[in-house]
This record gives C-alpha cells, structure tokens and sequence, in this order.
DNA sequence: GAAATCTCTGCAATCGATTGCATGAGTTTC
DNA sequence: GAAACTCATGCAATCGATTGCAGAGATTTC
C-alpha cells in the first residue's frame, strides 16, 4: 500500500533511456560528448522520472562539495547579514550552498574548521573574524592539506591569505577630516573592542588626521568601546564623567556611535547641537535614528559579492592562491544630523566657513 | 619534494591499529560494540593519523545530510537574523550544520527546495516565508518523497505543516489596548505588506481591540505599508496628508514604527508628544532610537532555538511528523518612550488616571 | 560435556555518480 | 584497401564509510 518510492537515481535514468549510466553522466556534464539522439532520449528520461543528481554521491567521488563556509563572529549583527546576504546570492548564482557557522573565533574554532574541510563538507572558506587562533589556521592552509581561503574585512597581520576589505584608516581620516573641517578642535574617539585589526586601524587614521591638523589628542578622549550599542552607552557615561569634554567625537562604528548618542541624551546632551557624532559603516538604520547619522559607508553589498566570487575562483581553480591578494574597497562619507559646527562656534571661522551639513 | 599528503581515511586508521575498518567505524559510532582494548587502539589510531570522517561518504551510504536548509526571505533584516543566530547554534549543538538560501520565495523557489532535498544536500527545511508556492510544496512533502519541514514565524493556510510562531494577533490586540489605556481614541494602523499572514493576524488583532473598546476604525486611518523603514517613511507621508489625523499609531513591526516617526518628523511632528507610536518585534535597535520604542517582544531567539530543535527531533524521527503541530510563543509588551498620552488630555481622564509612559 | 548464548571482529556488499580505458562502427588519408 | 583516426558508448573500478551476515572464541546453562 503505502509503498514509497524511491527517489529516482542515474541508474533509473539510464534504464529508461537504454545507455549506460556513463552515457548518462557524461550528457549532464558534457552534452557535447554525446550523440543528439541519446542526448535528446535522456533528457526525455531525466524529466520523466524526476531525477537530480545525488549531490553526496558526486561530491564522494569528485572530492568537491559545491558549499563555502562562511565563519562570522555574530550573524545577529545587522553588519554581517547584508554582507551575508551578498555572499549567498553570488554563491547561488555560481551554483554554490553557503552554510554559516556563527560565534567562530574562541576555543575550538580552528578544530571546527579542520573539521568542515576534512569532512569534505565545504570547499572554500570565507573569514569574516580576525580573531581565530593563527596557528591552527595556519596548519590547515599549510602544507598537509591546502584550502581556499579568504579573509574579509579583517585582516590576520603577516598571514599570507587573500583578504577583501574596505580602507579603514584612510576611511577614519576622512571621517576625522570631516569634524575638523566643521570647525571642531577639541576631538575624541569611542574605540573599538581591544585586540581587534579594525580598531587599531580606524583609531591610527584618527590620530593621522589630528596630527595633521596639528590638533591634541587628550589620552581621556579615547574611550574604550566595542561595536555594540552598549558600549556606545557606556562609553557615553564615561564621557560625562569628563570635566573637560571634546565637542565631537568619531566612533568606530555606527552602533557604538547610536548607543554614544543615546546614552548622551539620556544625560541631557543634545547630538548635534552640543556634541556632533560621526559613525562608521553606514547600516540601514544610520538614516533613520534621530539625528539620522553621519557615517562612512562600506560598501556591504560589494564586499559580500567580490569575496564570494574570489573564493569560488580560487576554488575552481582560476585563480592562483598560492599570491596572496588584497583587495581594497573604498568608502564613502556620508553627511547627515549627527555632526554640524561647534557649538562655540556661531560666529564664523577664521576660515572660510565650512559647510553646515543637515 | 611537493607530495601532497592525502587526507586519512578509515582505511588508514583501520591499518594503523590493525582492525577491519568495520571495526573502526564501530567504535566511532557505537563505542560499547568494540572491546576496550581495541578502543583505545582506535583512539590512538585516530589521533595519530588526525582522521576526520568523509561526510560525503556518510551522507551516501546512510542517507543523511547531517544538514538543515533555512529559507529565508531576507537574512539582511535584522529580525530574521537573530533568529539565524540561534537556529545555528541550537544546530551546531546537535552536529547539524545550517545552509542558507536567501530571497527564497519566487519563481522557482519550490524548485531549488526541491533540487536541495533530492540531491540529499539536506535533511530538513525550517520555512521562514510564506510566501512560497505551496503547490510545488505539497507535491514534495507529499507522498513520493515526505520531508521534513517546520514552518516558522509564518504560517501557510490549511496546510498541513508543524509550525512556531509568536501569538501575532493576540500581540497586536495588546499593543493597541496599550494606546487605548493611555487614552488614545482616535488610533490608526501601519499594515505591513499585502498578501502576508503576518499583515493580517496584526490587522485583525488590532480590529478586536479596536472594537471591543467601542472605537471607530477610519478606513484612512489604515495606512499602506511594509515590513521596511522605507514603507514607515511613506506611511507618514500618507499620514501627513490627512485633514483629521490620529494621535496614535500601531505599527505592523518596529522597521515600520521607526521609519513613520522618522519621517513624521520631517514634516514638523514629534513623537510621542503629537503622535504615539508602538512598533511590533523589538528589535535591538529599538531601545536605541529616539524616543525609544515601545513595542511587543517576539521571543526570537527562543523562536530560532525551538524550530530547530524541533526540526531535527522529526529528522530523527524523535517526532511523529504526520500530525501537524502548531507551536505558539508569547509576546512581552514593553513600554518605552515612543507612547504618552494624547495631547488633547494633559488633563487627567475620567477613568483613573493611567500611567504615563516614559 | 554438549548445547546454547554472548561478545568481538572481519568479509564483502552497498550507497550513486564519475571516469580511464576499451571497443566497435564509421570516416578519412595516402 | 589498409592504416589511422574520430566518435559515441559501455564496462567496471573508484571515492570512503556503513552494516547485514557469519564465524571464532569465550562463557553460561542444564
């Protein structure tokens, strides 16, 4: 009665089109290797009988699995998922699975990782945390077996892996520009979390961008921070706590500078009429929090793209991994309410007056 | 010079202690089946060689992916990823590992469903949309091939699926009834996207609050709308063009919320002093905005954490999955500053006074 | 002490697709 | 018209792990 059936296999196709499976695989994979006729006959069989290819069987024999790993450190982070979902359509496109491993870095991640390659799940992976233990990274790239691998938007210092990322210091000295050309002298940076590539980076193009302007930099106006919205808050209570306070501040990322904003107001501070806020990757909501946030813009949805497409061509081969390659984004400044003139400044400048932005 | 190592397999580990690699697989996957002595043999094979099972082969032999496919219609939106974020997890805790397929609904989205299951890539499907064609879905989970298959935070009329979801219409009824204790009368509605389930449990959740208050429901007063910032934007819009406004708003979810106060304060509002606004889903940035939102809590990671362990007991057939199961998680009001009382009653009400948020 | 039972292990088939090699028919070349 | 070559196809090994069946030896039962 309730017999089920199975699901149809190559052999099922073969039978029905009379050939050999051989005859059968080989017009799925190189039509042109076979007659019309047969051709013709088998994909007559194929949508007969409903077959599709037994990905695990092909992936046995083939020792390709048609899946990347992506390794974040938080899909939660409306940050990754744009990028992630980038990643997927371009993977898709080239007719590869993504499968996501979430909280990487820690503990056990590189066993993990020797894990999913070892197992033959994945073919490639992409990194998105900087935070990974090297050294077991460095074994599964090395020699006893070599893996195609690309960093994003991180970067392992003198690790010879591809990376694709954005400009990060040269992006903070724009964004640190930006407050210095509105008027602002007196400058100060939420940080991002401790021991992290981007935090370094973003802060040393801040400090560039003040000491090219010849401006101080106060060790009290780095506040310590993370690329979450608490931290923004907390490093906002820290701020009030200042006897002397800068009038802007550059925040390592947008959240950290929402939470900063929020936290402010929550002391009676006003964004931007007494302290103006410049943010850092310009997520959906910057436009739309109030004042709407001024920020520099990573290209997301390119990061995502170009990342897949470079891991799925050194995987396939067509492009040397053994160079490492980096590939370098540029952002874009994006003015909005969050950074206007100094609030000592009404009168006009010495210079010719810089634009007030909202 | 450059001999690429193999990676090891069973049979490596199989000589190496001198077992048949039977024996080696028993003792990987029924430890209790193999002396003790031949155990530890086997362990100490594994390490030296650092043999890892080929999944593919697995996969092949015992018809199991170890593999859960999530269909998601935007992994970009924060809300569906927090969720992702603890489906993983729940997912990794089990040896299961999680494939994305993103923009899922669509033209040929029962097809690529049905190519990742019939290719044996996945074992189960946890459905975040829809808004899938429902024909192709009942022909696959159907009798030729039966699948796996929950369907969550949505719901697909008369079909017969195990499903989890928060309690939307209940939700939206409370939400409203917040407004209403507040002493709003005069209350409109954001919808979220036409044809959705979601749209019209909160619509009509909304409607029995409405009634049961004995209050008018203006037809204008039901804005056009989406589950996006965007739409919340063009919701104030149409808001701003009404001759007789309301002096509350229950948003379809908090993107929705933001983006209307957002955009009402472009044209000159204030939110809540001229217009209350309550959102639905709390998402993290909805503490973060000004003012902060009041809106309903979806549980998500529970949501996330649930429909994957579930998912995997019908995997593992711990679940009877003929009988459709509906789980329904509640939802948290919480009261922030985006909802006060209307502006016409700074005097106190009839009633006794109710508490004033913020 | 023979029979029954239990424990541990190995043999070999199996999952489904791919692919190197072989074959036979047809075509071209000199 | 024989040799050389091309083309379409089939045979059978292969990828690596799992598992039904069977056998050897140890232990228990009556």
């Amino acid at each position: 009665m309730n017999l089920v059936k199975k699901t149809p296999t190559i052999q099922d196709v073969a039978r029905f089109a009379r050939v050999s499976t051989a005859t059968v695989s080989r017009a799925l994979s190189s039509p042109e290797r076979v007659s019309e006729a047969t051709r013709d006959r088998i994909s007559e069989a194929v949508r007969v009988t409903g077959y599709t290819p037994n990905q695990s069987a092909r992936s046995l024999r083939q020792k390709t699995a048609r899946t990347i790993l992506v390794a974040l450190p938080d899909i939660g982070n409306p940050f990754f998922s744009v990028i992630l979902d980038a990643v997927e359509r371009e993977a898709a496109a080239r007719g590869y699975g993504v499968l996501v491993a979430n909280r990487f870095a820690g503990g056990d991640s590189g066993v993990r990782m020797r894990d999913y390659f070892m197992s033959n799940r994945v073919d490639g992976l992409l990194l998105f945390d900087g935070s990974v233990d090297l050294e077991q990274l460095m074994m599964l790239t090395g020699e006893p077996t070599p893996f195609p691998l690309i960093v994003v938007c991180e970067e392992i210092p003198n690790a010879p892996f591809h990376t694709v990322k954005t400009d990060n210091g040269y992006a903070a000295e724009r964004a640190t520009r930006h407050l210095i050309e509105l008027g602002h002298r007196r400058i100060g940076h939420v940080r991002g979390p401790q021991g992290n590539v981007l935090t370094v980076e973003r802060e040393s193009g801040f400090l560039r961008a003040m000491q090219a302007a010849g401006l101080d930099v106060r060790p009290e106006w780095m506040l310590p921070g993370a690329f979450e919205m608490e931290a923004g808050v907390i490093a906002a209570q820290h701020f009030m706590r200042l006897a002397d306070r800068p009038t802007a501040i550059f925040a390592a990322n947008d959240e950290s500078a929402i939470g900063f904003i929020s936290g402010m107001r929550q002391h009676g501070l006003d964004c931007p009429d007494d302290v103006s806020v410049v943010g850092f990757d310009d997520l959906a909501l910057a436009a739309h929090v109030w004042p709407p946030l001024t920020t520099m813009r990573q290209p997301r949805a390119a990061l995502g793209r170009i990342a897949a497409g470079a891991l799925i061509d050194v995987i396939e081969g067509e492009r040397n991994s053994r160079v490492p390659m980096h590939m370098v984004l540029s952002s874009e400044m994006i003015v909005r309410g969050s950074t206007a003139r100094p609030p000592a400044l009404t009168a006009p400048l010495a210079e010719p007056p810089a634009l007030v932005a909202r």
